[in-house]
DNA sequence: TAAGTATGTGGCTATATTGCCAAATACACA
DNA sequence: TGTGTATTTGGCAATATAGCCACATACTTA
């Protein structure tokens, strides 16, 4: 039942877990407005250069970005437009879990 | 341009972070079809309930399925219809993959 | 070639995740 | 009440992840 598809499961969970990083999903937010550099990123997102190469390195491996050299740097752009309709869902999911909040607090009585 | 939003792409993270394992797509997937039970899913997957249970608090706690106690056991729903979009999405990355593969392939010459 | 800028990699520590077992809890039914 | 079934929880060991620093690499330009 699942064993015969694990690889399939395996595969999509990969490709999930590379975008299920707060600094990765503004990446792929950031890329939909266009290419970036490695530089411009960092810049924007205030930590190590090293980690968010790391980050991008996750994002390429799982297929979601591609990169270009040019001259002295490395620009990054998305390889999946569809991208963006994951990010709809998800506020869905947040909604659901802000009325779940609310109804806690009204039985609470604040 | 992060820092302030990074609220924002964490509750993302969270929700993204509690599909990204293969047995909780599974579940999600299963869980498209109806509700079933901890006992079912266990049965399906293959592995100690209790990971199951854990399995499934995690989605729940992000707000992506719901639970029905019902006599002695636990019935899990989907509460978000719209996660099913999120596996085309998928897929399609999953195809640039194959297609990076089978380029590869080709210049190696196998 | 030398120096500077942009990226990537190795190594480390802190932290999180996974999955098992054992034990606790909840419910049904005799 | 006692027994069996379903589920959850606590605890543990193995593994994975995140982010920093230091260093390596690549390219540009003087």
């Amino acid at each position: 039942m699942f064993q015969e598809r694990k690889k399939y499961f395996e595969a999509r969970a990969k490709v999930l877990k590379a975008m299920a990083h707060p600094s990765r999903l503004f990446i792929i937010e950031e890329l939909e407005k266009g290419e970036r550099c490695v530089c411009e990123l960092t810049e924007m997102i205030g930590v190590d250069v090293s980690t968010i190469s790391k980050h991008l390195s996750t994002l390429k491996q799982a297929g979601i970005v591609a990169d270009d050299k040019r001259g002295n740097q490395v620009f990054y752009q998305l390889r999946v437009p569809c991208i963006l309709n994951f990010f709809g869902c998800v506020e869905s999911v947040l909604e659901l879990q802000a009325q779940d909040h609310a109804a806690v607090l009204a039985v609470v009585g604040k």
